[in-house]
DNA sequence: CGGTGAACCTGGCCGC
DNA sequence: TGCGGCCAGGTTCACC
């Protein structure tokens, strides 16, 4: 599933691939894949039509590709299973293609939009002065911002009345933490997912933070993570930062510090893995 | 308005 | 073989 090292990748694939090209013209093969567009899916592709793509940019899991002198931005979320790739023309169409974008010139490449659950899409947006579409100003920066704030970050989240893997998903606190991250992080940073808020001193605050920074790192490192053919980057290669998780999706597997069997847990209708030696439950579980 | 939890969506997989 | 049910989960939105 994509989450921010995933994003990243594709990212810098589209600043290697698609950047600086012309759109010749666009062509959404299903509704959905356009979001928030209330002319509808052919005034959306008609207004790409003939404009220049900036340098992509990425903030958490959202990513978006400037337009060229109109002061709007193309911006995209892969949801759970959404890709971006850059094809040869003739490659046969993919089987959740959903949208198309041809180039005016003759590298002989496009750009798809391929999504098979459908909970990522396209949306065209302003952007405001600061460089970010109008409609994610309410995102935080995510940790591998030069200007993510790790002070405003302790005191934010300790204000809140909630539990730290509740904090860690919430993306107006900070973005590009999913489900995978949040529980590598909480694993690195020995803390039960449940643990709330307000009780974790500002030294343990940034002692997880850090070590989320660490795991998203390491996986943009290697690629991003991919467990299944779903994820992956803008050139059709997948990650394998997998091999390298130590808790999510190792239910039964041994702790890779003290050996116990990691567990998973229902949770918000998804699942926390974590050690139950080394990540104690708090005494009141909600 | 902050916190909570359901809905959205499809296909792979498992058990019967 | 076929089919029902479960599971994956980021974001939005309704509700309290």
């Amino acid at each position: 599933m994509p989450e921010l090292p995933e994003v990243e990748v594709v990212r810098r694939g589209l600043e290697r691939w698609v950047a600086h090209r012309t759109v010749a013209d666009a062509e959404v093969l299903h509704p959905r894949a356009v979001r928030r567009h209330l002319t509808g899916a052919d005034d959306f592709a008609h207004r790409l039509k003939g404009h220049r793509i900036g340098t992509p940019s990425r903030r958490g899991k959202y990513l978006w590709l400037p337009l060229e002198d109109t002061g709007q931005s193309v911006l995209a979320h892969l949801g759970m299973s959404g890709q971006l790739l850059v094809q040869p023309h003739e490659a046969p169409a993919e089987k959740h293609l959903r949208v198309r974008v041809r180039f005016a010139d003759d590298l002989g490449t496009e750009l798809r939009f391929v999504d098979q659950r459908t909970f990522g899409g396209l949306s065209l947006h302003d952007t405001t002065p600061g460089g970010l579409p109008d409609v994610i100003a309410h995102i935080a920066r995510d940790p591998l911002d030069p200007l993510f704030d790790d002070e405003l970050f302790v005191q934010a989240l300790r204000r809140r009345r909630t539990t730290v893997k509740r904090a860690l998903l919430d993306q107006s606190l900070i973005s590009g933490v999913g489900n995978i991250y949040a529980d590598e992080a909480l694993w690195r940073a020995r803390l039960h997912y449940d643990r709330p808020t307000p009780a974790l001193t500002r030294p343990r605050v940034l002692e997880l933070l850090g070590h989320a920074r660490d795991v998203m790192n390491a996986a943009l490192s290697v690629g991003g993570t991919s467990f299944d053919s779903l994820y992956v980057n803008v050139n059709g290669e997948s990650g394998y930062f997998d091999r390298s998780l130590d808790a999510y999706g190792r239910e039964g597997l041994p702790c890779g510090r003290c050996g116990t069997a990691i567990r998973r847990r229902a949770w918000m209708n998804r699942s926390s893995y974590f050690c139950p030696r080394c990540q104690r439950a708090p005494r009141v579980s909600s």
